[in-house]
DNA sequence: CTGAAAGCGCTTACAG
DNA sequence: CTGAAAGCGCTTACAG
């Protein structure tokens, strides 16, 4: 069934009922619902590969998501589809490991697939820096900044890292903890990670707490097994801590779990907060103390940016998107 | 850049680049070193557009998900990715809500970018008896038996639920619990709840344990927040239980949180037990004791199947993967 | 308002 | 082993 068909049965040419299915002004009203009839009759679907190598592109937008079991991410990919599904855009999503290079898969992406547009959820900088340039449709970028690489057609919107750890570190600050282990940081999402540790140090420098970053920062992947053990190396070298900041919340209840087999209890014995409020942290024992970062703005700048970006070509806009500290069950107050 | 560019530069005809590109073996040896040459030098890729229009399929696996923040979902479709890409297939995953028609939606995906093939994960047999029969390439259902369906197209792949629910309530009985409740069951799975509750009332009724269906349990969709109410609701009608059988590790995760709430104690004053065996569930406060789907043979049966379906038109097929009762914490022994 | 025709970038019989 | 040409199913100037 083609559109020639239609055509046939329809008693009109293609270019007719190309322009019905296309929705063109100009046909006549009876023409279109003679059309339209007969489109509904044979349950006809355009052939988008026709439709496409005409167009020179494909109509749906590609979210390229890196590591797979990233809870925060699947959260923004829920609010993404929904987004894009009112929007009436389809959306088709690829999963890379979270050491893979998202540019290089985008790049290929782009020439097998053409998508109108591009959502990166997590992106190292470097990689965008080196690789980018080719890529010329509309992307957005969530969960980083990409401001100061400058790229016409690249947005991005992120929590303000530095000031969200400031902030836990003065709220510890203020329950009495002088001794804090940060824990996670791996090398693919380096600037989040960095942002972080930044934010901590600098906070630590203004309240006078000893933070020595070789030592009481352990690293980590995004998964619970790697924080569980992590958290076990961190506090066999630094057994004085009182307080433990994940840089997620997915590490901060890995890291719950390891300190219960070490046989301590939180917060009766040490203090865990976490990164990102997911709603599995919030529904933990105990509940964490996180920063929740606000996965519904982040989708719809996100979504509001890239559409005009498809539509209009408009500028690229970069914004921080404002985070907010809950407090749960997870922090001691030291006497 | 078109492959009239490439035969232009390397002064073959547009056929022979194709060749070369597809790897057709009437080529020589010195026309395919030179014309990858300068492939290779104009970093040049074909446009699938018109590849899949000229051939009347695309080359890449469609892998369709029931319900986005799903973990056990999330599992599986890390490994398929895997599994995949050690393969050399290309896949797009696409969510849907947990209570959509995913018949519907794969059908407009075969009219719209043709697929190879089609993963399910989850799915409803009532569609797919009602709507599946236009679908002709080769799918597979996870977590669910289309067995009865006969489609010769279909094959799945499943835990046996219903011996799995047998075993819990088993479990449960063993360690003296006589007022068990049963936590979730949605309309969209229905199936699958299904036959958990028919499981949990076999071995019930076998070893002489009173279940009320109507009273005894309580239905609830696949999140936290839900089984958070459900929970509530559930032993506000049922304060006599002792124990909790939620029918999977979040919805179970869930009520621990309720039960705590409620000033209830997992396991000492109630026990729970989950399904799937997640790994969330193993980082928990207590940790679940639940039914282990095995998702690594469920993601390797799966795409071998779907392989075989695609290169050999193979039949079908419908295989039971065995489980695994997971002992955490979170059941107690009763005197 | 409508239709005949060109062309998007490929693949593949067909002929040599 | 290689090339000229037809055709995949659409869209869109162009002409009427």
């Amino acid at each position: 069934m083609t559109i020639k068909d239609i055509a046939r049965l329809s008693g009109y040419g293609v270019a007719t009922v190309s322009r019905v299915l296309n929705d063109h002004p100009d046909v006549s009203d009876e023409t279109r619902r003679r059309v339209l009839a007969v489109v509904e009759e044979q349950g006809f679907q355009p052939n988008n590969n026709a439709k496409h190598l005409k167009q020179q592109s494909s109509t749906s937008i590609a979210i390229i998501v890196k590591g797979t079991m990233n809870l925060l991410f699947a959260d923004l990919v829920e609010r993404l589809q929904a987004l894009l599904r009112d929007a009436e855009e389809d959306a088709a999503v690829y999963y890379l490991d979270e050491d893979a290079n998202e540019v290089a898969y985008a790049l290929q992406l782009c020439r097998e697939r053409r998508p109108m547009g591009i959502f990166f959820l997590g992106g190292d900088l470097e990689l965008f820096r080196a690789g980018f340039s080719p890529i010329t449709i509309p992307c957005v970028l969530l969960t980083n900044s990409a401001r100061e690489l400058g790229f016409g057609n690249l947005s991005s919107f992120t929590t303000d890292d530095g000031a969200a750890a400031e902030q836990v570190i003065e709220l510890l600050g203020g329950h009495g903890h002088r001794h804090i282990g940060l824990l996670g940081g791996n090398w693919s999402c380096s600037q989040i990670s960095f942002r972080r540790l930044t934010g901590c140090r600098n906070a630590c420098a203004r309240l006078d707490i000893p933070f020595d970053v070789d030592r009481q920062c352990e690293p980590c992947r995004y998964s619970m097994p790697e924080a569980y053990a992590a958290t076990r190396v961190l506090l066999e070298r630094c057994p004085e801590l009182t307080a433990i900041f994940a840089v997620s919340d997915v590490m901060a209840l890995g890291a719950i779990r390891a300190l219960r087999d070490m046989g301590k209890r939180v917060p009766e014995d040490i203090t865990v907060v976490g990164y990102d409020g997911l709603v599995s942290g919030q529904y933990s024992l105990p509940r964490l103390t996180t920063v929740r970062q606000d996965t519904q703005q982040l989708a719809e700048r996100g979504v509001d940016a890239l559409l005009r970006g498809i539509a209009r070509n408009s500028p690229p806009v970069h914004e921080l998107v404002p985070f907010q500290l809950i407090e749960g069950e997870s922090v001691a107050q030291l006497s």
